[in-house]
DNA sequence: GGGTCGCACGACCCG
């Protein structure tokens, strides 16, 4: 009997070698692996001929699969052999895109490079989307002066960044697409041909994921915007197709072979073909190559996509010697030579320049090595799309299983509308979200990505999350491709990952020395003083906007809670441009991006241009958003004349953004970002300023990250206390309700701005009267012990009492709407939300800048703690500052007692 | 997007 599949931990490896065979020499190299993730006994797996290549990256402690091995015996052990029909697939959990596999097939350092320094805005790769487009168009039925029309104006943005015409670009696309429709019409005219267009992939088996161009009777076709007159198309080019005919074999194959079942025949499209100048060239001017596609073509390619995952296991970076490149013919050689110089690295190309001084080598190792540890976090997110056990399915808050589809409609364009009710279950996935839809299996099925158009009959508001009750919810989709809607995942995207990689090496290769002087403590940061008055009744905030107006490099303004952070920003931007700079506006969230220009309006500063997409920005600020589609002029210069330009981090870190540059960043939440989140974007600009507060959240990083958990902001601050202000007077909370979190995280500074603040009470608000309400709740501050007990996240018994402490204040007539929950625990929100459906519940993070009149806080935790229960004493900060006139706690008094500051908070909430 | 090696043409399924 065989067995289809082996993994295990490798615990040993022999140096490969070289046998006499019965059937000639032939190379082999033996692994000891142990099953069950390093549990098992130890079993040894023989891998022969080019497998042994493999070996040679293969490191103790990584993970390999081999799938149908060979089973065997010999020298009187039972083991498994890779060679023939086998495949070895190492640390199957890393998921290397197959654009990645095609980079490092042409180099591995290009691969690399490309890591560093994705974003670039080029006319080829704005041409190659729109013609990639209008392919897609073509297949679904559409005209083609139509789809050219349409995708150009899409583009009217990136054209005219570019400085060009729409109606020259039209011209080139329509040279490439035409060569496309020829080839098309030839098919369709003799045979009726089965196409898929956008495919995404995701393979368990070998740890690959990619999106083929097109899909045609089962076999992968790839769009070209080049040219190639030779007979065959390029390697990389078979390469990226064969990646896709590997991972359609897999879906093809069920339990057998994947590469037994693979297409054995791709197509490459070279688009520039039909328009080459027929004189001048010779060759194969046909746009459409096929090529064969056979089982060495295939584990060549898993191979290859071994070596990277190899190579990212330890972070190291590749030499180019990797694989047999020739540098002199490389058109990155340059850029390789210069990364290599600069950043110390060896490399086949030879290095040119200087190295950066080693601290700024550290960080920047430290730091890629940081994010990297990131992106495998993101990778493992996409296990979720597989986990298949009803207690994983249950647990699984990224997707929304179980639909019962209820129709589907034709859109203009071939797109489709695909409608399904669900079961009104809680998940990540928002309106507007990019997410995967499938027919119930995500990975062998088929799926297709899709955007949520509509979530529910009533839309979810970011505030209520927990919403149990919406059963048989309407849920609307919109995708390229018709299917049964049955079920929706999120798409784990590494966007943002590439993002902060690019926003590294902008800031430490691209940076001037000067810059990076200050980022670095070379240098004390300076300012210019500034004797202007701009806000008379706060004097911290009158300093803020000062030290920003004057900073040459960078100012720091700390906002504790209801400081007034936002007001002071606003004011502090209308400075700046009344001197004549231009401002870029940027925030880790849309939400305070949006908040941000809010209160520019209300100051009566408008002429803003937001960017960013339409779902992400808010109704009320859709007015200022970029058009990116158009006129390509009108687009351009819409945003290259614009005196302020806001947008979130990550936006900041995309292509688009890098072509501007701004005289000062503003960045707000900064304590909520990354390091290299904070570099996207004050690396456009000479100088900057952040605004945030350390003792509130901290970074949202999805991997437990040192490096990534500490913001530029907080290391600045640290290390330059006199380039930061603290605003400390706080136009929120009474006095007693500010005073645990001024002493515990504050020294003591924070104070209320006014008497009046200080002295707020609950029967200031109309109609409520303190003797309405039970004793207990009569203080502003107070603590309540149910007596429950902690079951998995949830406390029934304590969310039973916060239901009783809300009806309470409701019949002192206090309004719903101005009585908030925070639990720790998404699952404690919801059996609160189901007790409670007219109030606000929610964890922390949702809660952060925002406030209410009262505020109720479910610990859950009892008996012990034995993990802290909001992960970080800065939860608790942020839970405690929501409150002006009561706050209520409610937990496990002895159980709190156990932790030094929760028991300090409950001494003090007990009065 | 841009040029150079890489795959592969049969079957052994191995020491």
């Amino acid at each position: 009997m065989s067995v289809d599949r082996v993994r295990g931990v490798v615990v040993d490896i022999e140096e490969p070698k070289t046998v006499n065979t019965q059937y000639g020499e032939s190379d082999l190299c033996e692994v000891t692996i142990r099953p069950d993730r390093g549990a098992g006994e130890p079993t040894t797996v023989t891998l022969w001929g080019k497998w042994t290549e493999n070996a040679a990256v293969i490191e103790t402690g990584m993970e390999i699969a081999v799938y149908n091995p060979d089973e065997r015996e010999y020298q009187g052990e039972q083991q498994y052999s890779v060679g023939g029909d086998a495949t070895l697939v190492v640390q199957p959990d890393f998921l290397v895109d197959v654009t990645d596999i095609r980079a490092w097939v042409q180099c591995p350092r290009m691969y690399y490079l490309r890591k560093l320094d994705g974003a670039e805005h080029a006319y080829p790769l704005v041409k190659g989307t729109i013609v990639h487009e209008v392919f897609g168009d073509l297949l679904r039925g559409r005209e083609l002066d139509a789809a050219i029309g349409e995708q150009v104006d899409a583009a009217g943005l990136d054209i005219g960044l570019l400085g060009r015409e729409a109606d020259e670009v039209a011209g080139d696309v329509r040279d490439h697409a035409s060569a496309i429709q020829g080839w098309l019409q030839q098919g369709t005219l003799t045979e009726t041909d089965q196409w898929r267009s956008e495919m995404t992939l995701i393979s368990e088996r070998f740890g690959m994921k990619g999106r083929a161009d097109a899909v045609r009777r089962g076999m992968p076709v790839e769009l070209k915007t080049g040219k190639n007159t030779k007979r065959e198309p390029r390697f990389q080019d078979k390469i990226q197709a064969t990646a896709y005919a590997l991972m359609l074999g897999e879906r093809a194959a069920g339990a057998g072979s994947a590469v037994d079942a693979a297409p054995d025949t791709g197509t490459l499209l070279y688009t520039k073909n039909a328009a080459v100048d027929r004189n001048e060239e010779s060759g194969d001017l046909s746009p459409a190559k096929e090529f064969s596609i056979g089982s060495g073509l295939l584990n060549y390619v898993v191979r290859t996509r071994n070596a990277i995952a190899a190579m990212e296991y330890d972070c190291s970076v590749p030499t180019g010697y990797e694989a047999n490149a020739k540098c002199e013919y490389c058109f990155e050689q340059d850029t390789c030579m210069a990364v290599s110089g600069r950043l110390d690295q060896e490399s086949k190309a030879g290095t040119v320049g200087r190295a950066v001084p080693d601290e700024e080598l550290d960080y920047f190792e430290r730091f890629y090595t940081a994010v990297e540890a990131e992106r495998r976090s993101v990778h493992r997110e996409y296990t979720k799309l597989w986990e298949q056990t009803p207690e994983e399915r249950a647990d699984n808050d990224r997707a929304l299983i179980d639909l019962e589809p209820t129709g589907r409609t034709e859109l203009d364009g071939g797109r489709w509308e695909l409608r399904a009710t669900g079961t009104g279950a809680v998940s990540k996935i928002r309106e507007g979200n990019l997410v995967l839809a499938s027919d119930g299996d995500p990975v062998t099925g088929n799926a297709e990505l899709a955007r949520v158009e509509r979530l529910g009959n009533e839309a979810p508001r970011a505030s209520d999350s927990g919403n149990g009750d919406a059963v048989n919810a309407e849920i609307v989709v919109t995708a390229d491709e018709p299917l049964d809607l049955r079920r929706l995942d999120v798409y784990p995207s590494e966007l943002t990952t590439d993002r902060l990689q690019n926003a590294l090496h902008d800031a430490v290769l691209l940076q001037s020395p000067e810059q990076k002087d200050v980022l670095f403590g070379r240098r004390e940061p300076e300012f210019s003083s500034v004797d202007e008055t701009f806000i008379d009744n706060n004097d911290a905030q009158n300093e803020a906007v000062q030290l920003a107006v004057g900073a040459e490099d960078f100012a720091l303004v700390h906002g504790p809670p209801g400081t007034g952070k936002t007001y002071t920003l606003a004011r502090m931007v209308r400075a700046l441009i009344a001197r004549g700079d231009r401002v870029l506006l940027s925030a880790f969230t849309n939400r305070a991006v949006d908040n941000l220009l809010e209160a520019l309006e209300d100051q009566g500063y408008t002429d803003i241009v937001r960017v960013g997409t339409e779902s992400g920005v808010r109704e009320d600020m859709q007015k200022y958003r970029l058009e990116t589609s158009g006129d390509p002029g009108e687009c351009a210069s819409r945003l290259q004349s614009a005196q302020v330009v806001a947008a979130t981090t990550a936006t900041c870190g995309g292509s688009t953004l890098q072509t501007q540059e701004f005289d000062v960043a503003v960045v707000d939440e900064a304590g909520q970002l990354t390091e290299p989140g904070t570099l996207a974007a004050t690396t456009l600009a000479d100088r900057f300023v952040l605004v945030g507060d350390h003792q509130q959240l901290p970074p949202v990083v999805q991997s437990e990250n040192e490096t990534l958990s500490t913001s530029l902001f907080e290391r600045l601050i640290d290390d330059n206390p006199d380039a930061g202000v603290m605003l400390d007077r706080q136009y929120r909370m009474a006095q007693h309700i500010q005073a645990f979190a001024s002493r515990e995280f504050y020294d003591g500074q924070l104070r209320p701005a006014t008497g009046e603040v200080a002295a707020q009470r609950l029967d200031d608000l109309d109609g409520v009267s303190l003797s309405n309400l039970p004793e207990g709740l009569r203080d502003r501050v107070a603590f309540v012990d149910p007596d429950g007990s902690q079951v998995g996240n949830t406390n029934p018994i304590e969310a039973d009492r916060i239901s009783d402490i809300v009806a309470s204040y409701r019949s002192a007539r206090v309004p719903a709407d101005d009585i908030g929950v925070i639990a720790p625990y998404r699952a404690q929100v919801a059996e609160i939300s189901k007790r409670l459906p007219d109030v606000t519940v929610d964890t922390v993070d949702r809660f952060q800048g925002s406030s209410k009149e009262v505020i109720v806080i479910s610990f859950v935790a009892t008996g012990t703690l034995d993990s802290p229960i909001f992960e970080d004493y800065r939860r608790i900060n942020v839970a405690l500052t929501r409150a002006k006139k009561a706050l209520v706690l409610v937990g496990d008094g002895d159980a709190l007692a156990t932790d030094e500051v929760y028991g300090r908070m409950v001494e003090w909430a007990r009065g």
